[in-house]
RNA sequence: GCGGGCGUAGCUCAGUUGGUUAGAGCGCCAGAUUGUGGAUCUGGAUGUCGUGGGUUCAAGUCCCAUCGCUCGCCCCA
């Protein structure tokens, strides 16, 4: 083993696995300008207080998982844990509240310092969606839709569940969680330490809790539906109701919460069975609040982050690269027009390889190893024909083909 | 931040109660085949046994520390 270690938490993304990435980001990207929306890209760091301010100074992000630094000039900057904060920040700063509503697709590394494990790493990458002004639920149905068909293009249809849930708008929201909190402090001596831990920060968390004796309690908590009112209620049929015209399946879960005031309406997850600890494929929900939060204007937004890495890795079979077709040539006298024809048919679209020397064997057996789809030799026989050898390297046919002739000969190859 | 498992060749791994020159398969290189790849055969190269310390006549093997990977908790994509 070397001692020269990638950090930790960090991958390379080699030939094979950048395809499955690039696989993800093609299909998501294609089908996310069927809905009608548009690739941007925001810088991956911004000043920390970009994040604290949305992210609030109590998630665990902000509190333990920021990439944070001073940089030369003295100011505080933070590596982007998550792509929604600066594309809020870039709807103010670019004045776009002008052009309402938005519709943005990207895709790009996020950072957190967290302990790495199957499915979560500390530079991960992420595609995500964001629609920007409009706060009607038929905005939650598109968002959703358009995730569903993304997940269905890359054939995860029957390996993934929407879970569900709304978390109704900021009043029923907070009679809840007042509600929430009073339960809990009546029963705080029974809570485990970390529902204790989360009692302060973020109670609806603890509804969430993995330990016995948490759940016991929760059995009895008080229910989110109790305290929804008429509007979120209905708004939240309506997502329910395009959900089902679309034939989307999903199951409601009461349990799903976000923590933040901005957060409202509907929240929903895509999981999956597949990948051990880290179930979540893709994640979002309204945030109606947040670019107000910011300091812009009261602005509806609804979105969902979903992690390339987890869905690269539910890829069945990895994308295989493109067969090239092998120009060898054949001796001294052969090595330039051989360089000239795989400019050419370069030029004409074709993947080639021309080798890097060695015998006619040696590149065959190169040719071979890149798998590719034929060969062309040209020696000295084939030049004073003007023509090259095309061989199939499937087949083992060989032929020969003029030099005019040749592109339209090799359209099978291309 | 907390807990479990694992570090031996490029990869996957074997290596006995500690015992002398550390192995296999795959891959790689060369040749059989200097104008023909894949299959086959023959030959070849490659290791700070993760790192540092300790115990011992002797450590890949036992002990401690450390780094890394991995799985889980927390949280999330």
């Amino acid at each position: 083993m070397s001692s020269l270690q990638p950090v930790r938490g960090t991958h390379d993304l080699l030939p094979e696995e950048m395809r499955r990435h690039r696989r993800v980001i093609d299909v998501a990207r294609a089908i996310a300008e069927r809905y009608g929306y548009h690739e941007v890209e925001t810088p991956i760091f911004e000043f920390s207080e970009v994040f604290q301010r949305t992210l609030g100074d109590t998630s665990d992000i902000v509190t333990k998982e920021m990439y944070s630094f001073t940089d030369r000039g003295g100011e505080r900057l933070t590596l982007r844990p998550e792509a929604t904060a600066g594309i809020a920040r870039a709807l103010i700063s670019g004045g776009l509240t002008q052009l309402l509503p938005l519709k943005f697709f990207c895709h790009g590394p996020m950072f957190r310092y967290e302990r790495p494990q199957k499915g979560r790493l500390r530079q991960f990458h992420q595609i995500d969606i964001e629609l920007l002004g409009v706060p009607g639920p038929e905005g939650d149905v598109e968002v959703i839709a358009c995730g569903y068909a993304i997940l269905t293009a890359l054939g995860f249809a029957d390996r993934i569940t929407l879970e569900l849930n709304t978390l109704g708008d900021g009043e029923s929201r907070r009679a809840y969680r007042t509600a929430l909190v009073e339960f809990f402090k009546a029963h705080e001596d029974r809570l485990s330490a970390d529902s204790r831990e989360r009692l302060e920060r973020n109670p609806l968390r603890i509804l969430d809790s993995k330990d016995e004796g948490d759940r016991r309690i929760v059995a009895d908590a008080p229910l989110f539906g109790d305290f929804l009112n008429e509007a979120s209620r209905s708004f939240f049929a309506t997502v329910t109701g395009g959900l089902d015209a679309l034939a989307i399946p999903y199951k409601l879960s009461p349990r799903l919460v976000r923590g933040l005031d901005y957060y409202c309406h509907t929240a929903f997850e895509f999981t999956t069975e597949t990948l051990g600890a880290q179930g979540t494929v893709m994640g979002g929900g309204r945030y109606d609040g947040l670019v107000e939060t910011m300091g812009g204007p009261a602005t509806a937004g609804i979105g969902w982050a979903a992690g390339i890495e987890r869905l690269a890795m539910m890829l069945d079979d990895p994308p295989p690269p493109r067969r090239p077709i092998a120009v060898v040539p054949v001796g001294e006298a052969a090595a330039r027009p051989a360089l000239k024809l795989a400019e050419r048919l370069r030029g004409a679209g074709f993947a080639i390889e021309l080798g890097y020397g060695g015998n006619l064997g040696k590149r065959m057996k190169r040719a071979n190893r890149l798998n590719a789809a034929a060969a062309l030799i040209l020696g000295e026989d084939e030049i004073a024909r003007g023509g090259v050898t095309l061989r199939d390297l499937d087949s083992g046919a060989q032929e020969q083909v003029a030099l005019g002739a040749l592109e339209e000969r090799l359209a099978p190859y291309r």
